[in-house]
Order: C-alpha cells, then sequence, then structure tokens
RNA sequence: GCCGAGGUGGCGAAAUUGGUAGACGCGCGGGACUCAAAAUCCCGUUCCCCUUGGGGAGUGAGGGUUCGAUUCCCUCCCUCGGCACCA
C-alpha cells in the first residue's frame, strides 16, 4: 500500500504547467479560407461551437476576492463539460482596466495608472491562473491596451456617423468628490454609486448617447431572452419604463393684464374710455367665458389667426363690455345667445353707440360658432379685409394659416410638438398658452379638479411676472430648488405646493382648474406638468388634501363605494367603471381610456403617446484614464470625427491625473495636445498634420468606462486582428455568447448599454444577431461567515491566495460550488471548506489504498450507483445545481470507500465527472493512477444506461388516511393486488384498519399505498 | 408603495409531474484505533412523549382544495435584492 499524501500543492503546479505547456485550451477559429492547414482538423471543424463567457473582471488593488471564484468555477465547469461533450469551446479571460481606482490612486500617489493597472492585472492574472481555470490565454487582452480601444474609438466614430452621439447642455448628475459626471444608471438614491457621496445637478455640456431610439427594440427583444433570470429582464423592463398614455393640453386662463402691456399705446382704437366699474366684472367674465366664446376664442382669435391683430377678450368700452375687440382695427366680435326682442333691441342700441366711437361690431350666434366655425371664420376673414382696407392698413397683408376643410371645424393648434413641449404656443402671445400634462390615466380626466407644474417648469420662468400670486411663488421655486433630491426625499412624500392664481380650462367638461406649482412634480418626468385627479391617484389625493382641493369620485370600485373620497383607502387607483363622466358612464376603466384618447385626439386637444424612463446615455467622462473621444473642433466650434487612420488616439503623459473643479478633463491642461492642425477630408473627416491648414481642438472628455466593455465578448471571438475588431467569419462561427456569467449587479448598467451597442452592430451587419447573450447567469453574493458583507474595514475578508495555499485550487473550487445553489447568497463557512478538503482527500486515499482491479465485478448495486451518478451529474451540470451534483459524487465516494477493490471501469468514469469540479485532482487520476497519456479533457463524458439508473426493488410507503405506518420492500414492478395485499398484512398497518372499514385503496407505482378508512 | 427572490433541524442545504420531509455536508454526541492527541473509521443526530415495537407534532402564520400539500389556491407576517412621488 502506497503511503502518498495527498499534496495538493504538487499536484496543482504541475498540472497546471502542463496545461500551459500542451496548449491544452486553446481553441482556434476556423479558418474558411484554408482548410489544408487548418488548426482545426477535419473532425474539429465540425464540431458544434459553445462561447462560455465570464464577465471580465476589473483588476482592482485588492486582488480577486472569493466572489470572483464562484462565477468563474461554475464556467470552468461548463467549460471542460462541454469539450468533453464533443464542443469546441471558447473560454476567454480579460481585463476591464478603465476606471476610477487606478486614476484615483494616482491623484494621490502619483503614479501613472498604466503602471498601477499593470500591476493589478499581474496579481489578477496570478491569481486565476492558481485556480486552474480553463481559459484560452491565447486571447487574453486589457480595455486599456491600445490595440484594443483603438477599435473601441473606431466604434465611437461609427455611431458618431451614424448620429447617434450628440452634445447637449442640461443638468447632470455631477459628483462633486469624484469631479465627475455619472449616468443616470451610476446615480443611487441621489448618490454616486461609486463614492457614494450625493451628486448635484450641474449646467454642463455632455456627450449624449441616443440609447432612448433603441427604448423600443431593448424592450421588445427581452422577450428573446428565454434563459435570462426573470429578475433581470424585469430590472430592464422597469428602468425601460414604458407607458402608454396623452398629451391633453389645458388653456391658460390669463386674469386681466393692463392693456398697454399687450396692445400699442399708439394704435388709435387702444384707449377708448371706459366705466371704471366694469373693470371687476370684465375680469369676471373673462375668467368664466361661455362655451361658444371660448370655442371662437382658442380656436381662432387667440391664435394668431389674423396676423398681427391683437384681440382682447370682454373688453370693456364705454358702459358695455364686448367679448371681443381688436383695437387696430376698431373691429368687436360679439357672439350672441339666441336672439329675442329685447335683447335685440339692447345689442341695436349698443352697436349704434359703439359705432360712433368709429367701431365695426359683427355678430354671430352661438349656434354658428359651435356648428359652423368654418364659416364663421370664412366671413371674420373678409370682414377683417374689409376693415384692414378701410383703415389704410395694406402692407402685409393677413395670411391665415392652414385651414381645414370647408365644412370641417378649424383645426387650430398643431398638436405635434417639438421635444419638450412644456408649453404651447408663441412666447410673444401670453394669452394663447396652455400647458400640456401627460397621462396614462385620462379615462379619470372627467374628475380633474387641479394641475401642478414643476418648479422648474418652464411656464413660471417665462410668465413669472404675471402670476397673480408672484411672490409666493417665487419663493416656493426658489425654496425647492434649492433643496437637492435628497432633501426633497428626507422629507419623506409629504406634499408641498402653492396657487399659481391662474386658472386652466378642462376643455371636457369647461371646468376651471386651478394652476398650483409643487416640487412633488418633478420636471423630467412626463411633461413637467401634472393633471390632479384626486379621487383616482394617491398623490394627487395627498396634494389635494394639502391645499383644499375638491375631491371628485369618477370610479367606482369593486367594494361598490361611490361615497365621497375623504379618505386615502377610498382612492381606487386599479380597476373599476366611470361615473360622474358623461359619455364614459358604465363603462370599465380600460375601455374608457381607449375611447377617451380617440375623443381627445379626434377634439384636437390631444396627442397619444408613449413615454420612456430611459433617458438619453450620458457619455463623457471628465477623466483622464479613459478612451480618449476622437473628436475635433474647430475655431469656430464646428466639430468634426478624426479620419480612422488617426487611431488609436492614445492617451498623452500628463503631470496631473486630478480633474478640474469645473468639470474638465485634465486632458483639457495639456495643450500640447489639445491643440493640432488638421486638414478636413472630402467625407468630412479630419487628418492630423503638423503642416495642416486649419487648427483643431480636441475632445477632452474621456469615455466611461463602460465602453471598453460593450463589445469585448466580440473581440474574444478574434482577438489578434489588427484590421478590424473583429472578423465576420468570427462572428459568425462564435457568435452569440452561449453562456454569460457574473454578477446581477450589472443588470441595467453593462448589460443594457451593451445590448444597446449590439444592436447597433446588427444594424449595421457587423453581427448576426439581435442580441448578444443567449443564457445568462448569476452568481449570488458570497457574504462572510458573519452573514455580512465582506468589507476590509470589517475585517472578514477572506482571501482566496490563502485557502489555495492550504486547501488547494480544487477544494476551493469545490467548496464554492457546494456552498448552495449558484444563484443564492451565501454565508463563507471554514468549516465547511474543511470538509470539502476531507472529500478530495477522501477520493486520493481511495485511489492510492485500494487496488484498481479490472477484472473484478463490483456488484449491481454498485454499477447501479455509478450509472445514476452518471446521470444526476449531467442532470445538474447543465442546470447549473452544481451543490447536488456534488452531493452525488460523495454518495458515490462513500460507496467506493466500502468495496475491497476499485472496478476499473467505475473508477474511470467517476474520475471524468470529477474533472469539471476539481481538474487537478482528476487530471492526477487520470494520468498518473489510471496510466492515461493524454489530457482528461480530450476525454469522453461517460454514458450512462438508463436501464441500470432504474432500481429492481423499492421501498414502498404504506399509509392509513394519509399517514405512513410502514413500508415495505417489493419488486418496481409489483402488481396493484400484490402491493395492496403485501400492505395489508404489515403489523402496524394492521392495527390501524382493525374495525375500520376501507373506503377506497390508492396506489401510486413505486411510490406509495394509502387505505382510507372511517 | 411597486417588482423580483426567499422563509425547511444547531448550521449550509435536499426533495421529477402533489406521494416515505430533512439526501449530502458541517457541527454535535457516542464508540473503535492510540500510552495520549491529531488524523482516520464506525454508530447516532428535527422536536416532544412512552421508550423493543411505537405514538404525536413539524417545512414563516392562518385558512382552503385533496386520500395525501414544502409543492396548488386565498389572506397575512418577516428577510434579502432592485426601483421608487414615472403622473
Amino acid at each position: 500500500m502506497t503511503d502518498k499524501r495527498y499534496d495538493h500543492r504538487s499536484i496543482e503546479q504541475k498540472w497546471q504547467e502542463y496545461w500551459l505547456k500542451h496548449k491544452t485550451f486553446s481553441v482556434q477559429n476556423p479558418e474558411s479560407q484554408t482548410p489544408s492547414n487548418s488548426p482545426l482538423s477535419g473532425g474539429e471543424k465540425k464540431k458544434p461551437k459553445y462561447y462560455v463567457l465570464d464577465m471580465f473582471p476589473y483588476p482592482s488593488g485588492a486582488g480577486l476576492h472569493v466572489g470572483h471564484p464562484e462565477g468563474y468555477t461554475a464556467t470552468d465547469i461548463i467549460s471542460r463539460y462541454k469539450r468533453m461533450r464533443g464542443y469546441n469551446v471558447l473560454h476567454p479571460m480579460g481585463w476591464d482596466a478603465f476606471g476610477l481606482p487606478a486614476e484615483n490612486y494616482a491623484i494621490k500617489t502619483g503614479q501613472h495608472p498604466e503602471k498601477t493597472t499593470q500591476d493589478n492585472i499581474a496579481t489578477f492574472k496570478r491569481q486565476i491562473q492558481s485556480l486552474g481555470f480553463s481559459y484560452d490565454w491565447g486571447r487574453e487582452f486589457s480595455t486599456t491596451d491600445s490595440e484594443y480601444y483603438k477599435h473601441t474609438q473606431w466604434i465611437f466614430l461609427q455611431m458618431f456617423k451614424r448620429g447617434l452621439l450628440y452634445e447637449k447642455k442640461m443638468p447632470m448628475n455631477w459628483c462633486p468628490k469624484c469631479r465627475i459626471v455619472a449616468a443616470n444608471e451610476e446615480v443611487e438614491n441621489g448618490c454616486h454609486e461609486r463614492c457614494g457621496s450625493e451628486v448635484e445637478k450641474r449646467d454642463l455640456t455632455q456627450w449624449m448617447f441616443r440609447i432612448t431610439d433603441y427604448a423600443e427594440r431593448l424592450l421588445q427583444d427581452l422577450d428573446e431572452l428565454t434563459e435570462w433570470p426573470e429578475k433581470i429582464i424585469a430590472m430592464q423592463k422597469n428602468w425601460i419604463g414604458k407607458s402608454e398614455g396623452i398629451e391633453i393640453e389645458y388653456p391658460i386662463l390669463f386674469e386681466e393684464a393692463p392693456d398697454d402691456e399687450f396692445v400699442d399705446p399708439n394704435i388709435r382704437g387702444t384707449n377708448l374710455p371706459y366705466d371704471p366699474a366694469l373693470k371687476e366684472k370684465a375680469r369676471e367674465l373673462r375668467n368664466n367665458l361661455t362655451a361658444p366664446e371660448r370655442k371662437l376664442w382658442f380656436e381662432v382669435l387667440k391664435n394668431k389667426f389674423f396676423e398681427q391683430l391683437k384681440f382682447l377678450r370682454q373688453k370693456p368700452i364705454d358702459t358695455f363690455i364686448v367679448d371681443f375687440y381688436c383695437p387696430e382695427l376698431m373691429l368687436v366680435v360679439e357672439i350672441d345667445g339666441d336672439s329675442h326682442s329685447e335683447q335685440e333691441e339692447y345689442d341695436a342700441k349698443r352697436t349704434e353707440k359703439l359705432e360712433s366711437y368709429g367701431i365695426k361690431v359683427v355678430r354671430y350666434t352661438n349656434a354658428e360658432v359651435m356648428q359652423n366655425l368654418a364659416g364663421v371664420y370664412d366671413d371674420l376673414f373678409s370682414v377683417v379685409e374689409k376693415r384692414k382696407k378701410s383703415i389704410g392698413m395694406t402692407q402685409n397683408p393677413p395670411t391665415p394659416l392652414n385651414r381645414g376643410a370647408e365644412a370641417q371645424p378649424l383645426r387650430t393648434r398643431e398638436v405635434a410638438c417639438d421635444s419638450s413641449p412644456l408649453v404651447k404656443g408663441d412666447l410673444g402671445d401670453s394669452s394663447s398658452k396652455s400647458i400640456i400634462c401627460y397621462t396614462t390615466r385620462p379615462d379619470t380626466n372627467f374628475g380633474a379638479t387641479f394641475v401642478v407644474l414643476a418648479p422648474e417648469h418652464e411656464f413660471l420662468k417665462q410668465y413669472l411676472d404675471r402670476l397673480p400670486n408672484k411672490t409666493e411663488v417665487e419663493k416656493y421655486i426658489k425654496d425647492s430648488v434649492s433643496r437637492s433630491d435628497i432633501d426633497r426625499m428626507a422629507e419623506g412624500k409629504k406634499k408641498t405646493g402653492v396657487f399659481t392664481g391662474l386658472y386652466v380650462i378642462n376643455r371636457l367638461n369647461d371646468k376651471k382648474l386651478p394652476l398650483y406649482v409643487g416640487d412633488f412634480v418633478l420636471a423630467n418626468v412626463g411633461t413637467g406638468a401634472v393633471v390632479g385627479v384626486p379621487g383616482h391617484d394617491l398623490r394627487d389625493f395627498e396634494f389635494a388634501q394639502m391645499m383644499g382641493i375638491d375631491v371628485i369620485r369618477v370610479v367606482v370600485g369593486k367594494d361598490g363605494d361611490i361615497s365621497p373620497i375623504t379618505r386615502a383607502e377610498q382612492v381606487q387607483e386599479e380597476a373599476g367603471t366611470m361615473i360622474n363622466s358623461e359619455f364614459l358612464d358604465g363603462l370599465p376603466i380600460m375601455t374608457a381610456k381607449e375611447k377617451i384618447m380617440d375623443y381627445l385626439v379626434e377634439q384636437g386637444q390631444g396627442e397619444k403617446k408613449v413615454n420612456y424612463k430611459l433617458r438619453d446615455w450620458i457619455f463623457t467622462r471628465q477623466r483622464y484614464w479613459g478612451e480618449p473621444i476622437p473628436l475635433v473642433k474647430d475655431e469656430e466650434g464646428n466639430i468634426y470625427p478624426l479620419d480612422e487612420s488617426e487611431l488609436p488616439v492614445k492617451l498623452p503623459e500628463a503631470n496631473t491625473f486630478l480633474p478640474t473643479e469645473d468639470g474638465q478633463s485634465p486632458l483639457a491642461k495639456i495643450p500640447d495636445w489639445v491643440e493640432v492642425r488638421g486638414d478636413v477630408s472630402p467625407s468630412g473627416s479630419v487628418k492630423l498634420s503638423s503642416s495642416g491648414q486649419k487648427k483643431f481642438f480636441r475632445e477632452t472628455s474621456t469615455m466611461p468606462n463602460w465602453a471598453g466593455s460593450n463589445w469585448y465578448w466580440l473581440r474574444f471571438m478574434d482577438a489578434k486582428n489588427e484590421s478590424e475588431p473583429w472578423s465576420k467569419t468570427a462572428e459568425n462561427y462564435w457568435g452569440p455568447v452561449d453562456l454569460y456569467v457574473g454578477g446581477a449587479e450589472h443588470a441595467v448598467l453593462h448589460l443594457l448599454y451593451s445590448r444597446f451597442w449590439h444592436k447597433v452592430f446588427y444594424d449595421m451587419g457587423l453581427v448576426h444577431t439581435k442580441e448578444p447573450f443567449k443564457k445568462l447567469m448569476n452568481q449570488g453574493l458570497i457574504l462572510a461567515e458573519d452573514g455580512q458583507k465582506m468589507s476590509k474595514s470589517l475585517g472578514n475578508v477572506v482571501n482566496p491566495d490563502e485557502i489555495v495555499e492550504r486547501y488547494g485550487a480544487d477544494t476551493l473550487r469545490m467548496y464554492e460550488m457546494f456552498m448552495g445553489p449558484f444563484e443564492q447568497s451565501k454565508a463563507w463557512s471554514t468549516g465547511s471548506v474543511e470538509g470539502t478538503y476531507k472529500f478530495l482527500q477522501r477520493i486520493w486515499r481511495l485511489f492510492q489504498e485500494k487496488e484498481i482491479a479490472s477484472d473484478v465485478c463490483p456488484g449491481k448495486d454498485f454499477q447501479k450507483l455509478v450509472h445514476k451518478t452518471i446521470k444526476k451529474v449531467t442532470h445538474d451540470i447543465e442546470e447549473f445545481k452544481f451543490n447536488t451534483a456534488i452531493s452525488q459524487m460523495m454518495i458515490l465516494v462513500n460507496a467506493m470507500q466500502k468495496l475491497e477493490f476499485l472496478p476499473v471501469n467505475g473508477a474511470t468514469k467517476f474520475v471524468k465527472i470529477l474533472a469539471p469540479f476539481a481538474p487537478h485532482l482528476a487530471e492526477e487520476l487520470w494520468q498518473s493512477v489510471l496510466r492515461k497519456t493524454e489530457s482528461i479533457s480530450k476525454a469522453d463524458w461517460p454514458e450512462w444506461d438508463e436501464a441500470l439508473t432504474q432500481d429492481d426493488e423499492i421501498d414502498l410507503a404504506v399509509q392509513v388516511n394519509g399517514k405512513l405506518r410502514a413500508t415495505i420492500s417489493v419488486p418496481v414492478d409489483i402488481a396493484k393486488a400484490d402491493a395492496f395485499a403485501q400492505a395489508k398484512q404489515q403489523e402496524n398497518v394492521q392495527k390501524f384498519l382493525e374495525a375500520k372499514e376501507i373506503i377506497k385503496e390508492i396506489y401510486v407505482p413505486g411510490k406509495i399505498v394509502n387505505f382510507v378508512v372511517r
């Protein structure tokens, strides 16, 4: 008997060297053009491919965390398993090495980030290699290699040329600590996810990626990702945040402003005398226009259909208040109700009096306005023309805007709008303003009782002076803008706001809605204005309660409650039937939503709109340690892409890595690099040369660290390609990634950005699939022994180097797989590590101490166990259930230990299935003990005989009334009657059947017999 | 608040379509070997009760469906992860 101890150190070192030396895990791309000298043999060429990818690490100074090997071991098991199953496996590793820590370290110590990065990569590589992963190191690269980032820059240029990038000045997330702009995805609860300090909003100009152009596709194609965790799908859906609704226009009712504010006092008709007592009355009328007045006003007069002509509403003249008055033309437009004699007489007198001032009066009836607005318009148009002539206004003849068809009422607003339709109408004309509100629940619009604007709303900026409650509003805006998002959140969800003094009109029911400012309305959501339906939206309800605004019920829920809504619990948001809503009454809310949307669109009061929470991606960073952006500006500020021949744009040497406080990259402080000369080529790109005609300035921002990781999986397919990022041949063969494994923290960052770029590549014809990653798995977090997150400050960090030194790589791999379900987070347990180590020792001793016999019949039970184990381990690997695969192997090992000899057949099979988990030990047993001459990676995965996985004899459970009373050992295929007969003979069963009547006998073959008695 | 994943011995955890709950491992108890210890091997180990056999309870709580529920349905509680005034 040999007495060799299980010496993990020498075994692991020996085989790691062997694998490297023999290039055991290097894979070649199929060379389509040279079949004869292709590194792939004819047989290999026909092998199906399998691409297994880890999320490549950022090589931090802290070295490998025990969390890293968890994912890496899983992918390694899959890789080794797939190889043995005959796949051509691509399993690469590289470094995502641009990023803040190296740079911050550089700022602190002055050490160049390049140096830090190289050191860290060396450490990471050594640590990863010490774990015996089967990577093809021939494909290794770092995103910081200029040979790599030259392609990243090339991709940037292509995207720039496709119009996917634009420069924009807007409030950006600025982290004052890191002195860097962060993408929305990088801000958590108002804090920078990197450093945890609070971000500010700063107006900065940055390059933005039009990821929103792909919002719909990013959402739709999630359906294709059937092998992704539901959790990630849900998070991405949520982040994209699609909602379907409508933008509704609410015309603003301005209080009367002094005439001279609207109309040039030099105009003859401006200063007509009037009774000052009428002023108050006119104001009131103005705020309560009749429906026809409103229609004529909003759809014709206020909208400047008569160019340059200003109409005033409810204007006091003499002792009258006229409906509409145009001072320039001295023209009055009146709308009359159904005429009766008294009224006619009065009107005639009034007309006479007005005409004595030189005023022309035209009259239309309510019915005309309501039913034939086009006719009214035509008539008014000719009146205006004549009037102009008679008054002597001949130049600039008024041109009517586009009108609808003759019989149609006029469409007066074009509802299609610019990108941020905060306010409708020309800013010069205050009397034609509307507030646009986005809502997903227009069905409840009959219940609207107020409108709230975000404090940042454009309307407030431009019309502050015209607000009756100017002082209060101004103060409120100042207060809320000065508070950060965090402050606003810290105050809970308590609603605050102030009344502007203005009203808007809900044209659905001609109701006046008070217009408020409130900071619960967010400027960048929807249109920055919300229509308040307090009966059916909790937030609106809270606001209404705070402000003392009416609540109207327009939905009856399941509970049938139709009482006035006074408590938050009564606020019905989800489902129900419409009431108090005129033509919507009785409809379920979803039907009502469709109906009213169609109605509002038809009436020209709104436009359907799909909204996404997803914002464009802020792409530039004010940092040194990132890919320089290959753009230049000329002295006029025009932007040009650099010519592709200029790539890579390498990072210049720098003395300081500290970004400026005003949001500039340290690159901006290197004038020799920033200022260049060159010429614009016919294609519009710039070629640099010292003799160039023009002066240019380089873009000094760099790319975010997501850029490099946004296409790296494609580079691995063709890592040595110098002329292009990857060849189509390579992508055609290897793509897409079959299995992608990493932490769930990248759910909406890396994984969303990568999907975005991949779709652009797809549109460019550079890849043949819409999605980059077929199957995605997230490893669970590994917590410290105390159940807390591992952290330096808590001193509970487990160093993988120490574990490898003491127990070996195989133990660490095996232990991490045995800890529990792969996707679940779990706490470290040193005790269990030792248990796993003992298991490997037991295997070792088994092969050292027992004679391996080829001619010994091991017995049928053992043979069955071997086949069962192969079956279970195979299934479990496929399903990522490594923990139960290992327990099954433990069961087999326990059984082997009880045998006197090791049957060579069973032992060989066992070593094969052990190989993906503990490759060093398996390779040692394979080559040194079983005397095989080739690496176990080249061996075939063992098959199992299904018949041998079935038991002949089973323990049948016998129940009485569902309670277990006995178990009987019977042949699997026992006849039903025999099963019952044997079961009844059991003493303990009889005890429970005595003096009872059997009402039912249940037999589930292979499982149970159950007697139901009474 | 919403979305997702969970809640099973002292601990990590198992359990095809509803069919013997707790496989496997750690820990613990007992034993063998040893002068002794370590290592190794063997036996036991959900809890409670009589203790040869057994009996009762038990998978976060409470209901329901079923001959039978960790598994299916309803209500609720707790933990973790994500989003968070998205109109």
